[in-house]
Parts: C-alpha cells; structure tokens; sequence
DNA sequence: CATCTAACCTATTCAAGGC
DNA sequence: GCCTTGAATAGGTTAGATG
C-alpha cells in the first residue's frame, strides 16, 4: 500500500518563509482597518501595505487569519452577518462593486511552460523555489504561489471525476 | 509544555477573457 | 453562453515564537 500521498511527503522538506512580526504601532493599523472592513478590497491592502512597509500578500494572509480566528469568538447573530456578508450573492450590486480584486493575470505561453514544467518536478515548492520561479518569470512571489494552488486543486478534482484515467496514465508511463 | 499566530493547505466560488 | 483559469473565500493544519 502506498500510504504516502504527496501532502503528507511534502511536510518534511517543505520550507516556508519566516515568520512575519509586526511591531504594535503596525499590528494597530491593522487592527484598525480590519474593525472597520473585514473584507478589504485590492486597493485597500496595497495602501495598507506601503503604510506599513510590509508585501501585499502578507497583508491578505493577515486578514484571512484574522477573520478565521474571529468567527469563532463572535456570537451567533453576529457571526450570521458576517456570513451574509462574506457570500456576497445577497449584497446590493453597488456594494459589490467597491469590492475590488487584483487584476487577473494574463501568463504568456513561455511563463506556463516554466510553471508546469516546475509543478511536474514538485508540486509543493518551498519559499525559495517559488521566489526563484517568480523572478524567472516576471512576477511577484504571491502570483507563483497562488498559481501552484489552483493547478493542485484543479488535479485533485480531476482525480477525483476520472480515477481511471490518471491511474491508467501513470500505469502506463510505469 | 501550552498558547498564539503567521504560513500554508484544500475545497469551493467568483469572475475575466477566450472560443 | 460555456469553458478555462486567476483571484478570493472559508475552514483546517503546521510550525515558529514566547511565556
């Protein structure tokens, strides 16, 4: 029985970045800001980045966890709005359109080519090979990582629908 | 060792752009 | 209009720091 997948072989030469510290005059901007929008916009990270000197993607990481740890300390009612508001299919089209993403990155043919070809020799990078595969292709270490996310999710679906056909192509290649 | 929290994961959904 | 795929989310796990 191969009891290994690869998310369990992973942990051991996984490497991740260090740990972000913020100082408490930067924690409180933070603070701040997430008391009055949980859900900050692209816009809103990126000046909340510069202001306190810190990447956009740890700003977002910030907000993620600050909203998970959140959830479960509010009280019902209070949790049920956030919920709502969190699905925005019940928000006002106005509302919805202050909510701003990131532009949606458009990866030449040659930027794929290098994210495959790295995704076949290992689906989990660590910091270092994401931040190398960035400045290979041209862009920020977040996109890289964001980016190896989706292709993982999306072959773990495709398992998922056609089992057959993955374990007959890696048969096959055996 | 217990606790806290940044970093990271999958699963799912939203949405842009190509056909 | 549908499909592919980047962006964002919830919810859960892992690991580094600190008392």
């Amino acid at each position: 029985m191969a009891q290994n997948n690869c998310a369990n072989n992973m942990i051991a030469t996984h490497q991740r970045r260090s740990c972000t510290k913020f100082t408490a005059d930067r924690l409180k901007i933070l603070i701040d800001t997430f008391n009055q929008k949980p859900y900050p916009g692209y816009a809103t990270k990126q000046k909340l980045a510069l202001e306190i000197n810190a990447e956009e993607s740890r700003i977002q990481i910030w907000f993620q966890n600050r909203r998970a740890r959140q959830s479960f300390q509010r009280t019902e009612p209070e949790q049920a709005l956030e919920t709502s508001q969190a699905h925005r299919q019940h928000l006002p089209a106005e509302i919805q359109a202050t909510l701003d993403r990131r532009c949606h990155t458009c990866y030449t043919s040659s930027q794929l080519r290098t994210l495959i070809k790295a995704f076949k020799n290992n689906p989990y990078p660590g910091i270092d090979s994401r931040e190398q595969l960035a400045k290979d292709i041209g862009v920020p270490e977040s996109r890289v990582q964001v980016w190896f996310q989706n292709r993982r999710s999306r072959l773990f679906a495709q398992r998922k629908r056609e089992p057959d056909e993955i374990l007959e192509q890696i048969q096959d290649k055996g």
